[in-house]
DNA sequence: GTATCTGCAAAGAATTTGCAATCCT
DNA sequence: AGGATTGCAAATTCTTTGCAGATAC
């Protein structure tokens, strides 16, 4: 693989983005410094990295494909009220993912998990 | 509201499906008894009957949006074989939710999950 | 040099929507 | 009658792709 200005450019703006990007966000942010920056390559890069497993693709229920930097097993909560994406780390991923292989018969192998909920600053302004 | 043939019959199929059919597999259904029916009707009602909460709509990876007959809670399995998705009933729903609760702040409300595997029927032709 | 990568624009896939005609009640 | 619902087609939204030119090695 060649080395690419614009492939860094998105691996460098998805890692340092503390929320999960959109392609368009990506895409947007990318154009500040390089204006001339497609987004046929944004997409195509972006899934490139997620095949080079350097970062990761999370579908969201309703809505666009979001990107992740962090690529060790993590579960996602999406907020209903202001539409924020939180991590959410589980110590007992493996004994969920025993109960429901013994149960099923089946097996488990990615479950990149997304919850639907309110996160805790728009409980806060619910009050 | 009114009564419509075609939301009947739309429910009709997705009660009756013990899969979980996507629009265009309802569509394909539907215009066996309906020929005339068009898609953009079939995605209106499955979208009311989602609203109505008499169906259920899934959002799997990377795929078609599905629709599922079973309201209750539960959550799924996508086999990365054969492409079919599986019900998956948790008893410890609630200690789940609530560990998450806990430790984050946020509220769950729903979660359907949706896990990637590999179901026990592909499991077998491997060997 | 040449294979990879890019920008552009067009194509694709899934879903939604505007509108005139039709159907319930 | 009159509002809800439909069929149709066009529009949207998100993402992928074909291609000719640019870039990295």
């Amino acid at each position: 693989m060649k080395n690419s200005n614009q492939r860094n450019l998105i691996l460098d703006i998805v890692n340092n983005s503390h929320n999960h990007p959109t392609a368009d966000i990506v895409y947007a942010i990318a154009k500040d410094s390089m204006p001339n920056i497609s987004l046929g390559t944004v997409y195509r890069n972006l899934n490139l990295l997620v095949e080079l497993g350097q970062i990761k693709k999370i579908a969201i229920y309703n809505g666009q494909d979001r990107f992740d930097k962090t690529i060790t097993h993590h579960h996602h909560l999406v907020c209903i009220k202001c539409g924020r994406t939180f991590d959410i780390l589980l110590e007992d991923k493996d004994e969920l993912c025993n109960v429901i292989e013994k149960s099923t018969g089946h097996t488990i192998i990615t479950n990149d998990l997304v919850f639907k909920g309110i996160c805790k600053d728009c409980k806060k302004e619910e009050r």
